[in-house]
DNA sequence: AACGTTACCGGAAACGTTTTCAATATCATT
DNA sequence: AATGATATTGAAAACGTTTCCGGTAACGTT
């Protein structure tokens, strides 16, 4: 039923040669059968099979990403980056959604080799960092967004949390705060790690003692931010400014002040991180700091394209800054 | 320098059709060669090229996915559910984001037939009608999602937007609320249209007046929600409630009746349609109409694997309910 | 008229698989 | 030992393209 290239041929009266010629712009085509033969294809409406193509072009146009969850609005900005950036140059993209299992990351990982894939670009985890090591060394282009596998020389956009955490925890200090609490993200990632580190180098390098019970370590998500508030509000009532871990741990601190009786930011002064939808949205609006996602899955893109075109990229590491933005959920302490 | 089944066959000293055997667990082969086949792949690493067998088997285990846009919670939370679903039985999808241009909702549809895509799901827009009618027709497995394109026959999964407004409204006026103002979606999408079908349908059926002045026409976002609301409250004091399209334009409302400094739901009730993530989280949390968009996602697939096995689906059909989420934002009135 | 260029075209191999068909090896049965 | 059945194997075609290499036609130059 599938009409192909020989269909064409043989109703235009040339050759498969020919055909393909006309299809790929080549010389060496008279312009009268170019003609005749646009004019056939068209008319039987045929749509030239890639996958025939990706055969012996040993190239398919087609990039794989994996990340964990493509339902949480970072990695689905991200996504939408990737995909408008790399359609632009004629790629399009499979998506793998890990459900951060270790186990399906490896499967999705040969799964898009298995489907010839151009490139690679996700979010891996550590689970599978040598995978990705010899993917890389191989000279499989591979880039890796949002987190770090470290001392790998694997191409990365990503922020630098340290420093991110370290400017939040700064502003804080500088609007007057002393006592500054941190709901830190699971610790056993790199993100939720590093944003703690900062937030301890800000506290130190302004005379402010690190006290350990100040710090509570969460998992990202809202419901871990209304506990570890609580906790937090329990035993120290002198608080006045926290550092949440991301902004829906965040969020979930703003439930348990008011459940607690108390105002944001009168009260308790809340800053956030990665300025997600819902930041600009909620009452008092969150301060916290932006991530520029859609910047790096541009970037990650434009990364992976270089490689795919075989120029040589001279910096394995990207660092994309953060931006503190502003809103209401900060007061100045005098 | 990939290694292919030719190499194997060449190490086992086999032919090819042997290990071509050993790959897809055919019997006809001894145990011992098996082991010997099974031992060379191990140790060369070896990964079956999906092009290559979906070139001769002409099925790619690939689906395509049209989306107008990824970054939309809605969208995001489908194709997760979607990829997870379709993944279970062996396929991948590739995934177009359109920005609801209609230009490249062509061009992708386009795309994904010439990368043999073995099936489509798709929130098409009314522009693509014909063609996704023809693909139909033609046998070629497509599913729509969310958008209902009319008498096509074409298998689509989507809820029921003018029972679902029906029921948003009529659970207002079993509150007690009489004079009930609707924040339309945009009218020239059957979503919006339906919807504000929906609030009329209830307003007339229960007695009520439907005063053109108290139904605002907005797109779906939140800056038209505020927009709206205020254009509303202005001209009508006496408002006790209204219906908003969807949650975002519910939440423009909220910061609307907050900057009059009127209370919700003591002085307005607020009812929206959706049940995105923040309904849950925003404060008072907003009495919805959820949709079921996992499941959404999940019977799209299921419905595609069908075609895709074969087998003829009965009911083209399946209409998925909403669900009234009760929570602060609407009071009682006596 | 002979020759050299240039423009245009086609045959066939190749890409990495699956599958059809036929061939060979093995073994039990007589 | 011959036969038949069964288990195991391989050669080659096919899938729909691109590309290499060569060939013919047309035309201008000498």
């Amino acid at each position: 039923m599938k009409v192909t290239i020989k269909d064409i041929a043989r109703e235009a009266g040339v050759s498969v040669t020919t055909v393909s010629r006309v299809l790929n712009n080549k010389v060496d085509v008279s312009p009268k059968t170019r003609q005749k033969v646009l004019d056939i294809i068209n008319k039987l409406n045929y749509n030239p099979n890639s996958i025939a193509r990706g055969l012996v072009m040993n190239k398919t146009y087609t990039i794989g990403l994996i990340v964990p969850d493509i339902s949480n609005s970072f990695f689905a900005e991200i996504a939408k980056a990737i995909e408008e950036e790399i359609r632009s140059y004629g790629y399009s993209v499979i998506f793998c959604n890990t459900g951060n299992d270790k186990k399906r990351e490896r499967e999705s990982i040969n799964l898009l080799k298995s489907k010839q894939v151009d490139g690679l670009i996700g979010a891996f985890s550590n689970a599978s960092k040598e995978e990705i090591i010899a993917l890389n060394k191989s000279g499989f282009p591979v880039v890796q967004i949002d987190r770090l596998v470290e001392d790998s020389q694997v191409p990365s956009v990503v922020v630098d949390n340290t420093v991110s955490g370290y400017l939040a925890t700064e502003y804080l200090i500088k609007k007057g705060h002393k006592r500054i609490a941190h709901i830190s993200g699971s610790l056993d990632t790199n993100t939720g790690i590093r944003r703690a580190a900062g937030y301890k180098k800000a506290m130190l390098e302004n005379g402010l003692v690190v006290e350990e019970d100040l710090i509570i370590e969460g998992d990202f998500s809202q419901e871990s931010g209304y506990q570890a508030m609580m906790q937090i509000m329990e035993e120290n009532k002198d608080l006045t400014a926290v550092f949440a871990g991301n902004d829906m741990m965040a969020l979930g601190a703003y439930r348990a002040i008011y459940d607690l009786g108390l105002k944001i930011p009168e009260d308790i002064s809340i800053i956030g991180h990665d300025d997600f939808t819902l930041a600009s949205l909620v009452r008092p609006a969150l301060t916290t700091m932006q991530q520029p996602i859609y910047e790096i899955g541009e970037l990650a893109a434009r990364v992976l394209i270089d490689m795919l075109k075989g120029r040589k990229n001279k910096e394995p590491l990207i660092v994309v800054n953060t931006r503190l933005v502003e809103r209401s959920s900060v007061k100045t302490i005098h």
